[in-house]
DNA sequence: ATCGTAGTACGAAGTTCTTCGTACAAGCTA
DNA sequence: TAGCTTGTACGAAGAACTTCGTACTACGAT
């Protein structure tokens, strides 16, 4: 079984969560994992970007403590962290969120 | 009498924003200037960059709409742009004030 | 076992960002 | 006027970011 590192919500960087929510393309994900739809894989999300294009974006909103990818046969499914983004920048998704 | 150009408060854009405050130094202005300590010239910050490099980032600043830059002699008076951000987009600076 | 699907690794190209130094402009003060 | 202070303009270097294509891996289905 593959695994995927994710920051603990203690160590979330404020540098590292604003850097990969000013870039569109990855607020348009998180966006769309706000909206309900949770537990999505990467191709559900139809970027206007290429494959590996799109594989970089995820990573960047994995390593900063954004997003959630686990692993469900070749498929990664997406969650938003944002439970853990609450409890370390208080306010701050939602505000931007409100904002987009 | 030299002037600066500012963007309009509903001209704000949510992009310009984040980037602006990705930034670590440009959050160390925002921060002193949040902290009570308007109207400061930008030779007051001290910052650990040259000078050219301390008028990149306050142009940065003032043209995401962050901070209002006015002339006062041969000085800038620097003033941060709560009220707009905050009716542009609210929570938002708050939030990330806090989270610094 | 073979094939298809979902995503990754890697290298490359082009762009943008950060930083600097030097030379310069604008305004105050003596 | 001469000199000082504050900040800008410009060019350059290096780093980081975004994008892509191709080759690859892992897993499931046939």
């Amino acid at each position: 079984m593959r695994t995927l590192e994710h920051p603990r919500t203690e160590d979330l960087q404020l540098d590292a969560v604003l850097s990969a929510l000013a870039d569109p393309i990855r607020r348009t994900i998180v966006r769309q994992l706000a909206d309900g739809h949770a537990d999505q894989a990467c191709i559900a999300f139809a970027l206007p970007v290429g494959k590996s294009t799109s594989t970089h974006h995820f990573r960047v909103l994995r390593e900063a403590g954004v997003i959630e990818q686990r692993y469900q046969g070749t498929a990664i499914l997406n969650t938003l962290r944002d439970t853990d983004l609450e409890a370390r920048f208080p306010g701050l998704l939602t505000a931007i969120l409100a904002a987009t």
